[in-house]
DNA sequence: TTTAAAATTAACCGTTTGGTACATTTTTAA
DNA sequence: TTAAAAATGTACCAAACGGTTAATTTTAAA
């Protein structure tokens, strides 16, 4: 069925495997690298459906800008969907990795939860790609997400470190009893999210440069406040 | 260039022409009856644009959905994207229309914000639709609404309602001072899209029955909440 | 050194897709 | 009543698209 399967390769690529061989190669011949073939791949493709979405994007065009061809494509993810899947998976283990190396400990809980909100507005607005590709899943009605045992098997870290926040928050009086942590991330989520997935139909309906350096910082004050004042004790 | 230019039933279709011509019609033949014909399509091609997006959309199965032909499609729209906008000026024009039959002013300031809120909580969950068609418009950067005059002469009645809210709640010592009301609007969009728009990803990522009506009673809830405590002096 | 598996290239393919040509019927205005 | 314009149906098309065939080269294990 896949004709990828048998390769040892395509699952646990070595990365360093290419640089060690990287001595005198004969000018006239290719070069197998399939860590590197597949990474080009993916590099390109995560561009190409952040930038269309799955339906818009074209693998034509993924190849084109690829140093390779669009056979390696199918050899190793089987199919636009499988390419776009693990586009999907290496997206949402990156965003996890960064969630996880935030620490709020060391903060008092109200500048803690100050620092994971403008943190994250900050984020995402840095990361557009990100917030498209999530887009583009959900008008797939997450479809490729519910697929992925690999994105399923991945814990999220801002739960953890929001429910220890508001438990030091109530212990030291100073936030409020009966708040519940996936609920604070919903909130903080929807409002970082759609700052930039819906920046370009909110700007030209009310004639507002969002992108601005004063429209950003005036929202980013406004929604940390809002969270702060929700809260508080 | 466009076929349908020459048309001036295209620009002002008249909807009751066919109820009053609507007599003994000959079996065999065909009726004309543009404003129907045009009604048809667009109807069909806003559900098949919010389901598929832009890109996804296809005119076949549009055409196939419809009582008319493709043909009719290119001679009353002239391009797939020409339809596309039309079904988005149409879509944002409901929503202005649902917006200005908002009255808040008989209640009380707190009571008005949470009724304002509570009902585009409501309306956006009842319409997924409309939102999809929007998350697939920021998906295209707003390219296309960009290109429609027709929304951009629609004002937003949320906003003046919000406007003067505000007013009122500042003038009663409820709310605080220095408030804006698009930043408001902007806040209360993202709660109630989001909700919608991320459905799928956020209920499968934290294993939640999103759409269940307990968790959406307390997500209502929730966002209400937030926006009171935000605005409250 | 040999050999089988893995990796890669280039050309090709059937279907889908947005769009059109052309003929025909219905409607409207003079 | 008639002629031109508007509306509609049928059949068709070229390009784009996701995917594949088949052959070749590189790599690694025995």
């Amino acid at each position: 069925m896949n004709e990828a399967v048998h390769s040892e390769a395509m699952k646990n690529p070595d990365p360093t495997s290419r640089a060690a061989s990287h001595t005198t190669k004969p000018a006239t011949s290719r070069t197998n690298d399939p860590a590197r073939t597949m990474a080009g791949i993916l590099e390109v493709a995560s561009q190409e459906f952040a930038e269309k979405g799955l339906d818009g994007a074209r693998i034509d065009e993924i190849a084109a800008a690829t140093k390779t061809s669009k056979r390696m494509i199918y050899y190793y993810f089987a199919s636009k969907e499988g390419l776009y899947l693990k586009v999907l998976e290496e997206s949402y283990r990156k965003m996890r990795e960064i969630e996880a190396a935030l620490h709020l400990e060391d903060l008092p809980p109200e500048e803690a939860l100050r620092a994971l909100v403008g943190f994250t507005f900050d984020h995402h607005w840095g990361n557009p790609g990100y917030i498209r590709l999530v887009m583009s899943e959900n008008m797939q009605r997450g479809t490729y997400l519910a697929q992925s045992k690999n994105i399923r098997k991945l814990n999220v870290p801002a739960i953890d470190a929001i429910t220890k926040l508001l438990a030091r928050g109530v212990a030291q009086g100073v936030f409020r009893k009966g708040l519940e942590a996936v609920d604070i991330h919903a909130s903080i989520s929807a409002l970082t999210f759609f700052n930039v997935s819906n920046q370009h139909t909110f700007g030209r309906i009310f004639k507002r440069d969002v992108a601005s350096k004063a429209v950003q910082a005036a929202r980013r004050a406004s929604v940390i406040e809002m969270l702060v004042r929700f809260v508080r004790a």
